[in-house]
DNA sequence: TAGCTCGTTGGACAA
DNA sequence: TTTGTCCAACGAGCT
């Protein structure tokens, strides 16, 4: 009988895992294994609000493998250590994983392949459409320009159908093999990994999700029948269900783009022919190759400027008092204190309200986009390295494709325009629910006698002033060399 | 090769 | 109230 491992990491699914369906195809018997390394600086060093649906990810991932005749081996510690005496002690034809593209995971893995020689290693695309190192400008350049990397890829799309759900996984039973008696290789209790805080939060947090990969898959549906028409509209909209609210699914692979576009596209094999809504939509996905694809062609940019003249960029010296107002939704500009609180409390922010929460971080309060990158990091359920790394970067102006140092948000008139009725802002903010529409996203101009007895906080820097001041600081190093 | 246009998400200001 | 123009400057990609 031969034996194939397969490793799961960021990709807990069973339909469209290439790795799985190519190891049942390769071998008789499989053994699935998630390996938690939360050693300092390893990918498994994650935010508190991923680690909690990592925890519930895997635990719908050992559901699904139980009712198809298996089970998830969790196991923890150095997979370049675990892995090799696992294929040793069952003798594996191969160990099978489907390949990450931040550079932390790559490294690693380059050195795991190393360890594995002789045991079959293979590694294959599944958790992006199109393979980073062959994505390349015509000159052979990695993209810096998302239209053209648009405008070249569209027509590869739809691409490939994904790939079904294998129906039966015929498993080892680890207790009656030689990996049995090794204790470091022995199966652990999931909440042994510890992933979930002893913190109210981390059940509130979770209420609005349902985690795993026949809830993403429910979810895609449910968004393609019904928001998708209106998506290119309905998405800028906080206090709307207008997006579809993938992300987490998509970042530990409970979904593939993959499925995405398939589902997307249905019969349809152009992308002319979706309508505007659902072409927006799938340009989203292709937004986050593009930030993978960055990340993978410039990894230093995980937490440095890709333009380099902003290492000199002059931020506040001392601004711990005003990152924790930002933090905690209490810098006094509604819209900016809605989306921090909505961040807090689901571990999940309106993407309109993350760029202008972003934009005044960075150019009202002038902190370091790293500062901010951090929060969301540990904060988000969907924090991702490459499209976190991204985002922030095109907030600051720092990054491919950026905004232009003189686009500046300002968080009244982006209230007034994408939360008109003030829905958003009263159901995150509501000490502010009795304000009048017209002074809601700026309660300061209220009369002394209106604020009289409202609890909340004065603004933390005047919106005019700090713009100026931003302009002028950007001012400092747009002629210094690049 | 040179010249041209364009660039996810904006705001201030003048007319 | 609405609309047009400007705010930099550079690389990508096209002709």
């Amino acid at each position: 009988m031969s034996v194939g491992l397969v490793w799961f990491r960021q990709d807990f699914r069973l339909a469209d895992n290439p790795a799985l369906t190519a190891a049942i195809d390769q071998c008789d018997e499989i053994l699935p294994v998630y390996i938690h390394d939360s050693r300092e600086g390893t990918i498994g060093q994650i935010g508190q609000a991923t680690q909690v649906w990592l925890h519930h990810s895997l635990q719908a991932l050992h559901e699904s493998l139980t009712a198809r005749g298996s089970s998830l081996h969790v196991l923890a510690g150095d997979p370049e250590k675990i892995l090799p005496q696992l294929a040793k002690a069952l003798e594996v034809r191969g160990v099978f994983w489907n390949r990450c593209y931040d550079p932390v995971t790559l490294k690693r893995d380059k050195s795991v392949k190393k360890a594995l020689d002789g045991f079959g290693a293979q590694s294959f695309l599944a958790n992006l459409l199109f393979e980073p190192v062959k994505t390349l400008k015509a000159n052979g350049d990695p993209y810096r320009v998302f239209t053209p990397y648009w405008k070249n890829l569209m027509h590869l799309l739809p691409g490939n159908l994904p790939l079904p759900a294998p129906r039966k996984i015929p498993t080892v039973v680890l207790k009656k093999t030689a990996a049995s008696k090794i204790k470091s290789l022995q199966d652990i209790p999931l909440s042994k990994l510890e992933l979930l805080p002893e913190l109210p939060w981390a059940d509130s947090m979770m209420t609005p999700w349902a985690v795993g990969e026949a809830a993403a898959k429910k979810k895609l549906a449910r968004f393609l029948k019904t928001e998708a028409k209106h998506y290119n509209d309905a998405r800028d909209i906080p206090s709307i269900q207008g997006t579809s609210r993938l992300s987490p699914h998509l970042h530990f692979g409970e979904i593939s783009p993959l499925q995405i576009i398939a589902a997307t596209f249905g019969k349809r094999r152009s992308v002319m022919s979706l309508n505007v809504g659902e072409e927006t939509f799938v340009k989203e996905v292709v937004w986050r190759e593009f930030a993978h694809n960055l990340i993978y062609q410039f990894p230093h940019t995980i937490d440095k400027p890709l333009d380099a003249r902003f290492e000199k960029f002059p931020w506040a010296k001392k601004y711990q008092p005003q990152l924790t107002a930002w933090q905690r939704g209490q810098t006094g500009i509604p819209i900016i204190d809605a989306g921090m609180r909505e961040l807090y409390a689901t571990g999940w922010m309106h993407n309109r309200v993350r760029m202008v929460v972003a934009s005044f971080l960075i150019k009202n309060l002038l902190i370091p986009w790293q500062e901010g990158e951090r929060w969301f990091r540990d904060t988000l359920v969907d924090a991702d390295v490459a499209s976190n790394a991204m985002g922030w970067q095109w907030a600051a102006g720092s990054g491919a494709d950026a905004a232009p140092f003189f686009r500046v948000f300002n968080p009244v008139l982006q209230g007034e325009k994408f939360d008109k009725e003030g829905d958003y802002v009263r159901c995150w903010v509501p000490e502010l629910s009795s304000v009048p529409n017209k002074f809601l996203h700026k309660p300061w101009e209220l009369s002394p006698i209106e604020r009289q007895g409202l609890d909340y906080p004065a603004p933390l820097v005047d919106l005019k002033i700090s713009r100026k001041a931003a302009l002028e600081a950007f001012e400092a190093i747009k002629t210094s060399q690049k």
